[in-house]
DNA sequence: AAAACTCTAAAGTCTACACAAATTGAGTGC
DNA sequence: GCACTCAATTTGTGTAGACTTTAGAGTTTT
């Protein structure tokens, strides 16, 4: 046993509440004990407490306020984590093999609703770059991308046709923030035709926006394959 | 002043790193100086560097690991967190009135297709709840729920008509597990009537299964009206 | 009453230190 | 050259204690 069996680890504490919390011995709405009582009851400190009603708040489990003491959540609109990967990983861990192609990439003027949406100048010039994410031969999904040239001027000689427009700019842009979107949306003749369905069937779509430091720098597109499910455990 | 100007909070370091990753200062898979060259650098001790770089792990900024170091992910954002609020608060939050009304609850059988999902044995009973979410007069979210009888007893003396059944259950179920999916899906007559939009159209929909310690206890789909969007910035 | 003030309990954060765990990388032996 | 061992390094987590900030509750003033 090279473990010390003894010391309460921030781990089993949040534990021990979760189990409380979960068998109704502490119902929403209740009050916690405060911090020195439970460090007391755990025989640890009161960091170790600390840290793991910290991280149950964090995960929506727990609402805390000073000198109000931490209770247990009541409106448990807790937070989803999803895990988003490369196209590439994903298709791999469905055990696919992943196949990419371009379909076009062609540089031209913002038309008017992506100036709109991204708070473009009239008349900036963007890379509309479109792509197909196969998995062994079955569509998997479509790639629709405007990237903003006066952000990223290098993106006028990058060549689409090796290497998607998404690792390209991880690769080539540091980081950045992000707005992430999911909707359906409806399929048209084009996309119908990339993604083999019929035309007017519901496509789940991401959108993604990036700024880098306030500029826009993209906004990418991405319709999946029909029957895809975005899904996570909480 | 009140405030003690000197001391290097975690959040002032958390701030400082993610500038000089945003800068390009540390690109990806940049190793950084370690925890105590870091303390000394921002005067500070070894414990409130490490949760600057902790959370900034968390956040998928950064990878750590033992003797090896800390990094600069390399496969940036690969988590999303939503916020999933009750559809009360959702609605008020766009300015809405939240008006909520039952279509119909009713005991019955399992369906075949639910029992498989569920896992439930053949012929367990479940109570099968409809009901519509409104912003004004706006239809806002069909719901669509079946509640297992036998892990929630209870659901029998419910009255679903003035509360909602996610309401009810949250009350009355203390915290479960969940799995949260989002997906597309096309507008039957039934959906389109209540939704108020043309049959075949796309409807952003989500599901949601809870199981109590185990024992599965819900299966909800909700349906969003045209146009939903869920949204997140990273 | 209602508003302004003070007191104080509770969480939030930092310091300083110690030991645990993991894993790399160098050294050793075959 | 290869496999194995072991020590050094780096992050992970705990203890102990202090000070700070916030906001609830009571008190005083208007």
């Amino acid at each position: 046993m090279t473990q010390n069996t003894e010391t309460t680890s921030y781990k089993d504490i949040k534990q021990t509440v979760l189990g409380r919390i979960r068998s109704g011995e502490w119902r929403p709405d209740t009050l916690l004990p405060n911090e020195e009582d439970l460090a007391v009851e755990f025989s640890c400190t009161r960091t170790t407490v600390n840290r793991a009603l910290r991280e149950l708040a964090e995960e929506g489990f727990l609402e805390r306020r000073r000198k109000a003491g931490t209770r247990v959540s009541s409106a448990p609109q807790r937070q989803a984590r999803f895990t988003i990967p490369l196209v590439r990983d994903e298709v791999e861990a469905l055990g696919g093999t992943y196949r990419y192609a371009l379909v076009s990439a062609l540089a031209e003027t913002a038309p008017e609703w992506l100036a709109a949406r991204l708070a473009l100048t009239p008349g900036q010039r963007v890379v509309h770059v479109r792509c197909m994410h196969y998995s062994g031969n079955t569509p998997f999904q479509f790639e629709d991308r405007w990237i903003v040239i006066d952000s990223v001027p290098q993106v006028e000689q990058a060549d689409f046709s090796a290497i998607g427009p998404n690792e390209w700019l991880v690769q080539t842009v540091p980081f950045t923030n992000v707005e992430l979107s999911f909707l359906a949306s409806r399929a048209d003749a084009t996309l119908a035709g990339f993604l083999d369905v019929t035309e007017g069937e519901p496509v789940f779509t991401a959108e993604r926006i990036t700024w880098l430091q306030g500029q826009p720098v993209t906004l990418a597109k991405m319709y999946f394959a029909a029957g895809y499910r975005m899904t996570t455990r909480l």
